[in-house]
DNA sequence: ACTATACCGGAACAATGATTCCGTTTGCAA
DNA sequence: TTGCAAACGGAATCATTGTTCCGGTATAGT
């Protein structure tokens, strides 16, 4: 079962023992699917994808086993990016400003990417998965307790929320309708003041 | 050109001139579409539906040229309801009341339909279009307007925010990530609690 | 009852797009 | 250099699903 010769098309970090050209072509096949995910959503095609890493579909195939593990291995570099954040968040002087940070990036990191939205609205499961991989609940855990230790952050909060509020956030940096394009880093701070403890912390609720 | 006896294969509300086993099955689709769509999301196929509706594929056809037609009818009718609903927040006494309504009601209708969801994040056009045929533009300008001269809704916000908060709204409440199920409706009450005017309006920020 | 016709059912079709297969090419160790 | 396993390319295949077609059936007016 176990051999050490063990096949692992797409495993964690095997960039060892692979061929100097696999090596490159795996990096140009994820580059370009992470351009075409991100500004065409989830129906970007396979054979597309291929032709922009200038390559042929069957070495796509070799690298990812599928179209849901070539998702899969975006969607954790993205959490494992998020994941980072939040250990700098945890860093920051400010709790309030190191859990607000967070959160700005989230939005941010999904404005960029219509992909990973569409992961988000559509298939939790996936999300979820990765989320645990790169150690988020614990993360996110710790931002909020310690934001609310500070007297910063509502006490009502739990980590749970977290994702749930950066998905919102997420779809609202998509809607937007024709004119209202580019106004939803206010609704962001909108609801970052929502998020601010009442009456309680250091910045006074009026500016 | 314009015969008077045009086809009007899903036209407005043609329920007139239809022949009593027409009328009948065309509700039967609707209705079967309807529960389908909203709980498997856009992609619960067409034999599925006609099959719930206990019908064959071709009636389906017959009454909706395409999926597509199928789907926003089905989204039409859901803004015919949000538009109703805004005329009713129109004429509560308490303006932040009204709006507040609005949106609580915005979030629930999409709580229950993982469908109008999925239309909204991968298709704004459609909704667009259906939100500007209800009227919903002129409805929410005027919400948010009344909302202010009373000072309870805060002065930065215009019309085209309340979709897309109403679209965050959507993500919320689908990403109940496992144990976080039913905690949305707190989320919207704290973006509410956002969305309030600083300082002023009735209801102290402080409980 | 009778017929013209509006409607129905569902097998068959077509399009789209993921995935496989296999002959050819390339990297690298001996 | 040479040998060969590792990789490659991309045409061909398969699966999924929306959509069409047409022989049969129900409705409503006479």
């Amino acid at each position: 079962m176990t051999t050490v010769t063990e096949k692992t098309p797409s495993g964690q970090k095997p960039d060892k023992a692979l061929r100097a050209d696999a090596r490159r072509n795996r990096q140009a096949v994820l580059a370009a699917a992470k351009t075409l995910f991100a500004d065409q959503g989830l129906d970007a095609q396979m054979p597309d994808v291929a032709g922009v890493a200038k390559v042929g579909v069957g070495t796509v195939y070799r690298h990812f086993r599928t179209k849901d593990e070539l998702i899969a291995a975006l969607v954790a570099e993205r959490f494992e990016r998020l994941a980072e954040k939040a250990r700098e968040g945890l860093e920051v002087k400010d709790a309030w400003q190191g859990i607000a940070e967070f959160i700005r990036f989230a939005a941010q990191i999904q404005a960029d990417d219509r992909g990973l939205c569409e992961v988000m609205g559509s298939r939790p499961e996936v999300m979820d998965a990765a989320a645990r991989a790169a150690g988020l609940p614990e993360l996110c855990d710790r931002l909020v307790k310690r934001a609310q230790r500070s007297g910063q952050l509502r006490r009502d909060l739990v980590w749970e929320d977290i994702p749930m509020v950066a998905c919102g956030l997420g779809s609202i940096t998509q809607a937007a309708v024709g004119p209202a394009t580019g106004r939803w880093p206010r609704l962001l701070e909108i609801i970052l003041d929502g998020l601010r403890a009442p009456g309680g912390g250091k910045l006074p609720r009026a500016l």
